[in-house]
DNA sequence: TTCAATACCTAGAACAACAAGGTATGATGG
DNA sequence: CCATCATACCTTGTTGTTCTAGGTATTGAA
């Protein structure tokens, strides 16, 4: 049986959540993706092409996501898209990753007895 | 030199920067601690003795916080407090959290191409 | 031709968080 | 009186993500 007593890995998957949110919009390939996360935050979230591909590949192994090959001014690239799986997964991951950050901001905002605003 | 071109860990300390807010809050020992975090976050939230117990030592030993041991009903306790340092360690991981938040929040909501003010 | 940018990839290290133990005391209930 | 639970502290070792730091190959510009 065994309840789980703690958090399982805590903070894990953000970019596994960041990866799937961005394929959701569009096709997109891995080193596309590396540059979309750290633009779109302006450089405050960059995550690194050791962490993209892996995470593509484990997503893609698992599913929840779908590849096809194709060339661009005599590039190859490897775009990728969600799956229904993949959706799925999306949306698991965006819930637990919304009521996380909520307790965790209610308790940096939680006084027990109020104090300043910040 | 090496310019930092990833995050460092990424979301890493966020049983440290809970710790932080309770105990600038008020005075607080491990196993309270840990009650404290499952109870405020009514269970979303569960941090392990196994965390806690580390992450007070560390900070102790970087200055962040004082302790003294009390005796209550005869059992021994150590209450720890935060220190100047461990205020500015609060602010800044509250900070830089705040920062990772917002824009994965930013990302979540938006779709690529302008988006609705929240 | 040399360099930067594009585009893919992986092996290994680092390190936080976790699981699972351990000690010792006080209170509770049979 | 004895078992058990809650309290209260602690540590060792594993796990798993992420990061570092490389590697290959192609295109285009200087």
């Amino acid at each position: 049986m065994s309840i789980r007593e703690t958090n399982p890995n805590f903070m894990n998957g953000v970019p596994e959540l960041l990866i799937l949110r961005l394929l959701q919009q569009q096709e997109m390939y891995g080193y596309e993706i590396v540059q979309a996360i750290r633009s779109r935050t302006a450089e405050a979230i960059a995550i690194g092409e050791g962490v993209v591909y892996p995470v593509l590949h484990g997503l893609e192994r698992d599913g929840a996501l779908k590849s096809r090959r194709k060339i661009v001014n005599g590039r190859s690239r490897i775009y990728y898209s969600v799956t229904r799986a993949g959706s799925r997964r999306l949306a698991e991951l965006s819930q637990s990753w919304i009521n996380l950050t909520a307790s965790i901001q209610k308790m940096l905002r939680g006084g027990q007895h109020a104090e300043a605003t910040l």
